[in-house]
RNA sequence: UGGGGCGUCGCCAAGCGGUAAGGCAUUGGACUCUGACUCCAAUAUCCCAGGUUCGAAUCCUGGCGCCCCAGCCA
């Protein structure tokens, strides 16, 4: 990892972990990741990830990953399989300790018994709407179950027979007995198994029970030794339940659970529901559709593993609700992919010029260096002939101030290239549409200013016509329209941005990318970065998406496009 | 009107009684064969009101605002 990750900015979990160790409460530093396998991982979940394994990797502890797989209804292997895929991709690495809640099954039982037999969980009959109507409001407390006092014997009994399968789903839970009164919903007997027949994808049919999150969380992280438990602000409530297990149960370890600020960004969703449902119905290609904040989508979109971790790192970790700009996330990229991004010339709107003074037939290759700070990475070289292609947004028939590229008249740099001049501009005679530039160039010119002294202020990308290769760049644009989709009483794809996709076919790119690998990236200079589409691209054919813009201080007037 | 949190520059975020770090964004300017990169410069008195103190963003009191909780989801 680079200089720039070296030195993680502080933070109060830091603080406490510090003070932890300190104390000499903790003598180690043990986190853990713990996705449920129902979804995606997405830009939010990175934070969870870089947080987790980073404190783990700076207080030289661990960081393990551990599948919270609690409810076989939602889970799959495939989705589990993707959450491995990706924290690697991020960078990190869990070694031996990949866990499964699952896998903790017949402990956590175990535990449930003994919580029985110390009198301090029952089994209650009571229906989902009676169990509701007895847990009382938020202002008033609830009533006890009439099952509540039922013998530790016969709760003994019950339980097993809930495991052995001699009751029908949903028929009987199994209830922590803690308060029916406390003022935290929380503590008024929480559910901590239920019946539920339905295949695992890990445990098969092995169990007809599950247990319940605030059960088998803080059990697993004692089970495994965790020191400090990370997780959303939303879990706050649930500490005291969560240490009440801890309390109660003869576990061997103490963890501590820690709330921090859920990521937000600006102008997309995170709820694993709307982007199912993204998916679902189409408005995206999948869940690896480059417009998504899910990890494979960012991936696919040309993002680097070590830019979402600065991105991560930069945006700090706090209790209050952040909401992050777009644009850190995109410095983030654009700092990474500048140092490591080779150059490359590419036309997305190809405007064909005639170099009039220069003969038919004949060509050259210039010298271009594929990184203008890095020549340990080298160069290429780029044919150049008669007839060219420019971005049609470099000419502008009546300029404005400061436009420093293509006019009538005006001189402009080719990068790498020759300064030519603008003579004569040829339209459609029907549209009145701009088809062709006839422009003469100075051959004294190349990797050279004019002998006379005279400043060409600008330099625009070009193309050879011939030996240039045609190819397809999607542009992508931010998925909604809004930076708080789903506010103000609409509904979220209300506020999806029509155009946060569009695909332009008629590109030119220069001829060594035409065999580029999918996945690889590049900056088309003066334009943004671009990366070979992981599914599309293919040799000869090449599919590339646009990462990000280059900063763009022209469009920032107001002038440009 | 129950409980749990949060409130420092447009957005994040340090700060933990001693006189407001940093990043993004923004605005000037320098440099430039990418209007990119880089580089300089500018920009807050800390939700409000009282109080304690020589001194408070940091302590106390009272307000105000926002978020979360009534799944046999996590």
């Amino acid at each position: 990892m680079s200089n720039s990750e070296a030195k993680a900015p502080t933070n109060f979990i830091r603080n406490i972990i510090d003070e932890d160790l300190a104390s000499g409460r903790h003598d180690k530093v043990i986190t853990r990741f713990p996705p449920e396998p129902n979804g995606y991982l997405h830009i939010g979940h990175a934070k969870s990830i870089c947080l987790n394994f980073g404190l783990a990797r700076d207080f030289k502890g661990r960081c393990h990953l551990r599948m919270d797989d609690t409810n076989p209804e939602k889970e799959s292997v495939e989705y589990a399989e993707a959450i491995k895929d990706l924290v690697h991709w991020l960078g990190y690495d869990w070694g031996e300790h990949l866990y499964y809640a699952s896998d903790y099954y017949e402990r956590l039982f175990r535990w449930a018994e003994e919580l029985v037999e110390k009198g301090l969980a029952y089994v209650d009959d009571l229906t989902p709407e009676q169990m509701r109507e007895f847990r009382g409001t938020l202002t008033e407390a609830g009533r006890p179950s009439p099952c509540r006092e039922r013998s530790a014997a016969e709760n003994l009994d019950l339980l097993r027979r809930m495991r052995a399968g001699d009751f029908p789903d949903g028929a009987r839970t199994l209830r922590a007995k803690i308060d029916m009164a406390s003022p935290n919903m929380n503590l008024r007997d929480p559910v901590i198994y239920r019946i539920q027949r339905h295949h695992h994808y890990r445990t098969g049919d092995a169990w007809c029970i599950y247990p319940m999150y605030d059960f088998a969380h803080p059990l697993s992280d004692a089970l495994e030794g965790i020191t400090h438990s990370l997780c959303t602000l939303e879990f706050e409530d649930h500490r005291p339940l969560y240490d009440w297990f801890i309390d109660n149960i003869s576990v061997p370890g103490r963890p501590r659970q820690i709330e921090f600020a859920r990521l937000s960004l600006g102008f997309t969703v995170m709820s694993k529901r709307k982007l199912l449902e993204l998916v679902r119905e189409g408005h995206v290609s999948g869940w690896d559709d480059p417009r998504m904040p899910t990890l494979v989508g960012l991936r696919r979109r040309g993002f680097t593993p070590a830019a979402i971790r600065t991105f991560c790192e930069r945006i700090g970790v706090g209790k209050s609700d952040a909401w992050i700009d777009m644009s850190v996330l995109e410095d983030c990229l654009r700092e990474d992919l500048n140092e490591s991004a080779p150059r490359a010339m590419g036309v997305l709107s190809p405007l064909r010029v005639v170099i009039t003074n220069f003969p038919e037939g004949q060509s050259e290759e210039f010298e271009a260096a594929n990184h203008p700070q890095k020549p340990e990475m080298g160069s290429r070289r780029i044919p150049f002939s008669r007839e060219i292609y420019v971005e049609r947004d470099d000419f502008m028939e009546d300029p404005p101030k400061k436009f420093f590229r293509l006019a009538p008249g005006r001189e402009v740099r080719l990068r790498y290239g020759y300064i030519i001049r603008c003579d004569e501009v040829v339209k459609d005679p029907e549209s009145g549409e701009v088809t062709e530039l006839r422009c003469s160039y100075d051959p004294d010119t190349l990797g050279a200013n004019p002998k006379d002294g005279r400043k060409v202020k600008g330099t625009i990308h070009w193309v050879c016509a011939a030996r240039s290769l045609a190819c397809e760049v999607r542009q992508y644009d931010r998925l909604f329209s809004v930076p708080n989709p789903g506010t103000g009483g609409a509904d979220y794809r209300a506020h999806l941005n029509p155009d946060s996709l569009s695909i332009l076919t008629g590109c030119r790119v220069e001829p060594a990318l035409g065999e580029v690998a999918p996945g690889s990236r590049f900056q088309f200079e003066r334009l943004g970065y671009f990366c070979a589409d992981s599914k599309d691209s293919a040799a000869g054919r090449p599919v590339f998406n646009r990462t990000v813009t280059l900063r763009d201080s022209w469009a920032k007037l107001g002038q440009g496009r």
